[in-house]
DNA sequence: TAGCCGTGGCA
DNA sequence: TTGCCAAGGCT
């Protein structure tokens, strides 16, 4: 196409690497300029990072990078320990995956993860967005790594106004026409760095974009419309109870959650079932056994991504020590190094601050986060 | 294919 | 307070 005949020029892989090497982000798992990506360290970003902000990933990134050096490190640790040591970041299907994933490049491979996006997509936890961002980042294939940023800067960059998801086909093949033989690691990072800071879901600075002159939809003034997004569906709000026991020497119950589904493997409080809604009349029922088991005034509250959870707590103390499937009694010295994720979290600080006073709650506080590292 | 699967920050 | 949404994958 002749720049001279169309209204608007066609985008160029060149034009948003030079803004790239202006402007991009320095993260923690980035090489610097002229660096060689290592490819653990890229794998490792791309997990967490899945549907998770730069500035929650930023502490937990430098902690496994510290603990598991390698692939071959983590690979080695117990299931366990990686769980806890993901606690907080959600979606825990994820840690998971990654532990399977380890021990399958380390055990399998020879310690080396595939260079290309075929090898990568067949790893566990490895889709299509991130096969191809490994393969592009850590490999320099010319690779497409299409994320939610990529969507709305190419959505918009071409006018491309179907709803989603029925636009992605559409946008995957405009982006991989995109993407350069030259730099296509530099690439894909550079276009999500576009849509993280400039082209952003709510009024995009198109005056700084390096793409304004090619962007079909700031020329048609519709860039903060696109891409369109079918509406969300709601969360009911589900009501359970959460109960927490402790033995006459302080110890408390916890208990390990079945390997799969929601917070699948992770240690917590002992629930009612999550798929039920439960009338806190009627919790009671579900308690882990028999004891005087005192309601506590409030709730918790928590969101997951398809249910609103509204918990009720109830306590018991110098509760006689039993053994029961999947539970362990932990001391309040040991408390601190459990991993629990954040629900509850919730629900024990709740539980100790009613029995204990609001200094217990630090047993089991929240993971202080750093500052966002960008 | 659409539902399941966490969490925190921000407007 | 509520909704949005962030480097998605699995089934």
């Amino acid at each position: 196409m002749s720049a001279t005949r169309s209204k608007v020029r066609s985008p160029d892989a060149g034009t948003l690497l030079d803004w790239y090497d202006r402007h991009r982000r320095r993260l923690p798992w980035r090489a610097g300029p002229g660096q060689k990506p290592n490819p653990y360290r890229v794998w490792l970003s791309e997990i967490m990072l899945q549907q998770t902000t730069v500035a929650a990933v930023g502490p937990y990134f430098l902690r496994f990078v510290e603990q598991w050096p390698t692939v071959e490190a983590l690979a080695a640790a117990p299931q366990d320990d990686v769980l806890r040591d993901w606690a907080g970041l959600g979606y825990y299907a994820r840690a998971r995956n990654l532990h399977a994933c380890a021990k399958t490049v380390a055990e399998d491979l020879g310690g080396r993860f595939p260079d290309t996006e075929e090898g990568l997509r067949a790893l566990p936890g490895i889709g299509a967005y991130t096969a191809g961002a490994i393969a592009a980042i850590a490999f320099d294939q010319q690779a497409a790594a299409v994320d939610g940023n990529v969507e709305r800067v190419v959505a918009r960059l071409f006018a491309i106004d179907t709803p989603m998801p029925a636009a992605k086909t559409e946008i995957r093949a405009r982006t991989a026409d995109l993407v350069p033989a030259d730099r296509p690691g530099d690439f894909a990072q550079a276009v999500m760095d576009l849509g993280a800071t400039i082209c952003t879901p709510k009024r995009p600075v198109c005056a700084l974009c390096p793409w304004n002159e090619e962007c079909l939809a700031h020329a048609g003034g519709i860039a903060e419309s696109l891409p369109v997004k079918a509406p969300k569906k709601d969360r009911p709000l589900r009501r359970g109870a959460a109960f927490w026991a402790e033995r006459g020497n302080g110890s408390v119950l916890i208990v390990k959650r079945p390997p799969k589904g929601l917070l699948g493997g992770m240690d917590g409080v002992w629930l009612t079932p999550l798929k039920q809604d439960i009338d806190p009349s009627d919790a009671r029922e579900h308690a882990p056994f028999k004891a005087r088991w005192n309601r506590i005034a409030g709730e918790v509250e928590h969101v997951f991504t398809h249910f609103r959870l509204q918990l009720t707590v109830f306590t018991a103390t110098d509760v006689t020590s039993f053994a029961l499937p999947d539970t362990r009694w932990v001391t309040k010295t040991d408390l601190p190094d459990v991993g629990l994720p954040t629900v509850m979290r919730k629900a024990a600080a709740h539980a100790l601050r009613a029995l204990h006073g609001p200094k217990a709650e630090k047993l089991v506080a929240l993971r202080r986060r750093s500052k966002a590292p960008n």
